[in-house]
DNA sequence: CGACCACGGATTATCGATAATCGCAAATCT
DNA sequence: AGATTTGCGATTATCGATAATCCGTGGTCG
């Protein structure tokens, strides 16, 4: 049995829902685009119906925008908006931050290995393997807190600040990136919630935009 | 032209997610019970496309819970779940706070005629205005803080919640729900964010069950 | 007796076709 | 001309039918 039938298949819908969103990332499909249910169907060989529910998906995570009876485009994701999602990902993490502290969930050294992939990434100029442990160590964070309904919002807003952020993308010292995370788990190893809580609220807001 | 015209008719797909919610709501349907789609399609007189659709939009908002290939059922909503929801919400709800306060957005006015309005109810013992005004009151909160992140999250958490009430419904004491509204207000009039973050917050976490 | 496998019923996933709706523009009215 | 109506092309929304998949059942084999 091969890799690709052992992995959990993806349902058409899925892949279709992947190959747009791999489609915005890449600046193919950009903010105002139409996205034409039989026009996508017809080139990816399959019917109206799996398009149309790869849509919704993506309108359901903010990505797409679509009028009753006038189809569906990429949303144009206002300046303001953006900085709307940094604030609220700060609140979010910020209070993901607070409650490892509190609870002294043990994952300070978990954190610290991102940490060092991070700084090693940085020096190795490998924009790729820096923010894939950048989002493992947010990620590492959020899951410790233990709260499924604060995960859920913090994975929509990550799957749209990844899509993005390519849109925005800024040249940024990434060794001094690295290093500002390591307050933050200072403060979680030291089990102190709200310094903890600032740390990671701060942490967040230094990227914001603007 | 009737009035039925002016308004803007739903979907299909939209008309049938509002029935299989009120069936929810009603009770009718309890979690773990299976949603069959031609079942439905067939009880609704229409076909499987907008039920499918009905059905992916409440799973997006977490009412339901589908498994590839094996069909969707009501989402058992653990204790721990609700309990999450709340304390996420007390984070929600106590930044917008927050934000209105340090923004002195003038909305006191509107906040104590909701106020006045949730004690009339609650002489009057009428626990759906009581809700209503309820609802409103938190909802000008979020919306006056001005961040459309913020207000799509919170509304997510208010749909589901205004769902599951009626499952775990507690008998409350609702004027003093309605005066443990003032707090907010006079924070949010005194201009005082920090206090007014906590203000909101505890006030949403003095219903926390459990 | 337990592991295995083919078959059937139930249901979902996908398809291809049709109906309904929208925006636009030409045609018509005033 | 300006406003209103009608018709058209494009696209979405919905339908009915088919293909694919899962789960349990009963039979088979070791």
């Amino acid at each position: 049995m091969d890799v690709s039938t052992t992995l959990a298949r993806l349902s058409l819908a899925e892949q279709i829902r992947d190959r747009i969103l791999a489609r915005i990332m890449a600046g193919d499909l950009k903010p105002g685009d139409r996205l034409i249910e039989l026009r996508i169907a017809a080139e990816m060989n399959t019917s109206q119906a799996p398009v149309r529910e790869a849509i919704r998906e993506l309108e359901a995570i903010g990505l797409v925008e679509s009028h009753r009876n006038r189809g569906s485009r990429v949303r144009i994701i206002s300046d303001e908006e953006l900085r709307d999602m940094y604030d609220v990902r700060a609140q979010l993490e910020g209070y993901a931050a607070e409650l490892v502290a509190r609870k002294q969930v043990p994952i300070a050294g978990d954190l610290r290995a991102c940490v060092d992939a991070m700084k090693e990434a940085a020096e190795a100029k490998d924009s790729a393997s820096f923010s894939q442990h950048n989002s493992t160590f947010h990620r590492l964070i959020v899951e410790a807190a233990g709260n499924v309904i604060l995960l859920g919002f913090w994975e929509t807003l990550n799957v749209k600040a990844r899509t993005l952020i390519n849109v925005s993308r800024q040249k940024r010292d990434l060794g001094r990136i690295a290093r500002s995370h390591e307050a933050i788990v200072e403060m979680i190893e030291a089990g102190k919630p709200t310094k903890a809580r600032k740390a990671a609220s701060a942490h967040v807001l230094e990227n914001k935009p603007e």
